[in-house]
DNA sequence: AGAGTCTTCCAAAGCGCTTTGGCTTTTTTG
DNA sequence: CAAAAAAGCCAAAGCGCTTTGGAAGACTCT
């Protein structure tokens, strides 16, 4: 069943249809509900493609995703697209990921706007100055960035977490427990969440006349692995911290069995407090020590992000505006005052 | 520039530069090139949404995902896309995830065939008799299903691992090392795979005279919680498992964390085997007691997905072939002998 | 040399929708 | 009550591609 057929079964012309089905405002209400009603009985729906064609608009929002035999997706993104469709769900948009060799994905994103393929794109895990966000905000493609970049001339809209703020608490807290020697293991510094954390952390132990160790931060790809690594180097040399900031409860993971490898105790000896984004197979309070942790939904913000691209599409939402969430810090038993 | 274009200012029909772009025989090679020459100076490309219009082809591969409050999406689905994304992006496919509510995924299904959103589709995570399978062979789009279904009087297209050779072999090395009181710890058991698992751990355990008891076995959402709380169900009670074999690493991090809040140890009091999808976020050798596995990297699985969907895109591949792949055991050092 | 075959190209008809520009008919207005 | 404005509808022109059904010219064959 195509417009034709309805239109010429309704004795009306595919115009008038047209516009009856699209609420236009000239067409008769009384045709309109004549159209509207054929249309739900017959079971007629616009072929998306034609439509398409007709007007650009494809219902889909586009995600570049970044692949390649030594690239690894991050966890976090399935939580992340579980916001993300629940939302787009109610709102009919389907969600096309566009695979791209990792190092060049801007011919993707190019490929994406000329062909009209998306009518919207988000951005997630920025790095300062990110590429893709100048030549996703020249591309002129409706857009959000989860996360932040830094260092443009322009504004874009962005929905981040507070990550700065997050760990500046978390850090200021060990410190009030009498912690000097805080260590910070933290995700791929190229990024900006990486930098606000670290920034954070930094900013909490300069409050106190303190500072980050040169060999007290370090920065890898959050594994279950890395953590047990970064934790034993940390905890084998001089100087070992006597609390542990984390960016990841998988590389959290990774630090509570190198504290035990190494015959210590959380928080007997080192205090831990780790970044939760909220997975449901990964709970920090049931860590063998309760973990305390900064917490943020990425679920929620995948969510969000659905919403705000939704809303630019249909034009609702112009401008550039960020917006920042606060994180909660929650205390569990893996922190406690300096060991003497 | 468009093809209209184009065909002016080479002085030929539309019709001839589309047969030449797209290697229809009945042009001549020396016009082909010309035409090719002209098209990459240019930079053409045809526009994707007039093509699919004139052609029906979409050059994109569907995914209906199911959404909800209380659906968690996988995080063996990250890893899986990985692999189907990096094959995906050779072959310039792109993946459209249609969220769908997940107690009505036909509605979805029906939607992206009658509107031909999509060449074809992938299913996962099906279970007996999956309604999924059975709708979308009537309904004629290209699929291949990622695991198996069952009880079904037609054939269809599947990659799946052979869960229960890989179980099976599992129990038969417990067994073998002397353990009489065998348990799983399983995923959904409305999954086929779920299934198949159990049957193998019971065959091995009927081919000596032996038998998987009512209580050792319990099949719940593969989360680190879950897998704690099953193993303290089955460690506390009496007639208590001296072998345990677990569906995910996941799971097994909470079978691990309950055995030592037990005061007991792997593999002294318990042995245990997991499965083991490959992740590179979670690696079974880094387990305090290094883990013994069934190991299918279900990466590559993604990757061979995306390759039968392209073969039958293409028409390369035809019929109703199921394809299993074996399984690795892989013994590290969290299997001994049972305890005396 | 005329008939039959290829080879190579083209005009035009879709694909199914939206949108422009215009044409009636009805309603409002001075 | 005539003129102007508004309401309601339509024919047809796109959107940019593929594909059908020729047709012209080159080649082969008797």
């Amino acid at each position: 069943m195509n417009l034709k057929q309805l239109a010429h079964m309704l004795a009306l012309s595919q115009t008038t249809v047209s516009r009856a089905l699209n609420g236009y405002p000239e067409v008769n209400e009384e045709t309109r509900r004549r159209v509207m009603d054929a249309a739900k009985r017959h079971g007629y729906r616009p072929n998306p493609s034609a439509r398409r064609l007709a007007t650009g608009k494809t219902g889909m929002i586009g995600y570049v995703l970044p692949t390649g035999a030594s690239v690894d997706i991050d966890p976090h993104f399935v939580e992340f697209l579980s916001g993300l469709g629940d939302y787009a769900r109610s709102h009919e948009l389907d969600l096309v990921l566009s695979p791209a060799d990792a190092d060049d994905q801007e011919t993707t994103y190019r490929r994406i706007v000329a062909n009209r393929q998306v009518d919207a794109v988000y951005i997630s895990s920025p790095r300062p100055a990110d590429r893709r966000v100048a030549l996703v905000n020249t591309l002129g493609i409706p857009f959000i960035v989860h996360g932040r970049s830094e260092g443009f001339d322009f504004d874009y809209p962005f929905t981040d977490i507070d990550n700065e703020g997050a760990f500046h608490e978390a850090a200021r807290l060990l410190i009030q427990l009498g912690h000097r020697r805080l260590a910070l293991i933290n995700g791929d510094d190229r990024e900006t969440f990486a930098i606000h954390r670290e920034r954070g952390v930094r900013r909490a132990l300069a409050a106190s006349g303190l500072e980050l160790g040169e060999r007290h931060v370090c920065s890898v790809a959050m594994t279950e692995e890395n953590g047990y690594r970064a934790t034993r180097r940390l905890l084998e040399e001089g100087d070992a911290p006597t609390a542990i900031a984390c960016s990841s409860l998988i590389m959290a993971l990774g630090v509570v069995r190198a504290v035990r490898d190494l015959g210590l105790t959380i928080p007997g000896d080192v205090s831990l407090i780790a970044h939760d984004d909220v997975f449901p197979w990964l709970r920090p309070e049931n860590f063998s020590v309760p973990l305390s942790t900064t917490r943020s939904s990425i679920r929620l913000a995948g969510a969000r992000i659905a919403e705000r691209l939704a809303a630019r599409i249909s034009g609702l939402e112009e401008g550039a505006r960020g917006e920042v969430w606060p994180v909660d810090l929650v205390v569990r038993g893996s922190v406690a005052g300096a060991p003497a």
